[in-house]
DNA sequence: TGGGTTTATATGGGCGTCAATGGGTATATG
DNA sequence: CATATACCCATTGACGCCCATATAAACCCA
């Protein structure tokens, strides 16, 4: 299953480490599992993160925006000049940048949100409080869409 | 046939593992009878469950979504990160999640009931309530869908 | 059809392995 | 030289794997 899935509550030691789940470590390609990209979240104050491969997926969903409107730029700036890449160390850690975990509040611990081909990484309590949002809003406003996904194939 | 039918009532151990069903073992696709996913249902106190491979098929959806769209976020919110898949042993026992079983009030026991393509996992005297409300809403309610279900062709 | 035997399922428990976490030390980088 | 990071080792608890047993269902044979 190279999904991540669930979520997950790591702390973060002295030393900044912090572990990423087994479960993600094994959704990344068997070729390089030594290495993740995170970057800022766009929609939220949270740092999204999957495997480098993904950098040629992003770039193509950017491509597909209008190349001359505004949010191209933005998105092409705030998404390509401040992504990150991180080694994870033979325990399965790795260090968070100083600017990103200011970005998403982070502080001693760390809740990682699988969301299928890439995570995300909240400060807890922000994550408990997106998730309970996002469900209302899901349970509430889009019934349409919720068709989508409930309906047999 | 690989339909989840009938209602089981099996005990959780001390180590919290449970018995899946064999019947609902067999139900599973045979390629993959070593995993099931979890959820929160959505309309119940109850915990649902499926083959892993109905999750492939939600992703692919999502997938179609625009990827910059608050949308696009709450499903993979709501579903990514709320599911979770767990492992079934050799003698077809499982462990249900802390943060489900409190959901679904679960303790010592669990009653799996079938409900097609997927199941529920209820606490016992909570199962038995939702079934009597379920039989009497049926039949006081929806007499044109059981006209529906019980005409012969 | 009855009685005995096998098989499968649910359940219990021991134990090794792995994941998450903590810390010491070497190495690198400026 | 000072700080940050990589590597190595240790600890703890959870989980997976294996084996054991009891009850029930299936089977077999006379």
């Amino acid at each position: 299953m190279d999904l991540f899935i669930s979520k997950y509550f790591n702390k973060i030691d002295k030393k900044g480490r912090v572990s990423l789940p087994s479960n993600f470590r094994n959704a990344l390609p068997k070729a390089n599992r030594n290495e993740i990209i995170l970057y800022k979240s766009i929609k939220s104050p949270s740092i999204e993160g999957c495997g480098v491969g993904r950098l040629k997926e992003i770039a193509k969903r950017i491509n597909n925006l209008d190349f001359f409107s505004e949010d191209y730029d933005d998105f092409a700036t705030s998404i390509f000049s401040e992504i990150v890449t991180t080694n994870i160390d033979k325990e399965g850690r790795f260090l968070i940048p100083e600017d990103l975990k200011l970005y998403a509040g982070i502080k001693t611990e760390a809740a990682f949100l699988g969301q299928g081909h890439f995570f995300q990484i909240w400060e807890p309590k922000k994550s408990l409080k997106n998730t309970e949002v996002s469900r209302r809003r899901l349970l509430e406003e889009k019934k349409s869409l919720r068709m989508m996904l409930t309906q047999q194939k």
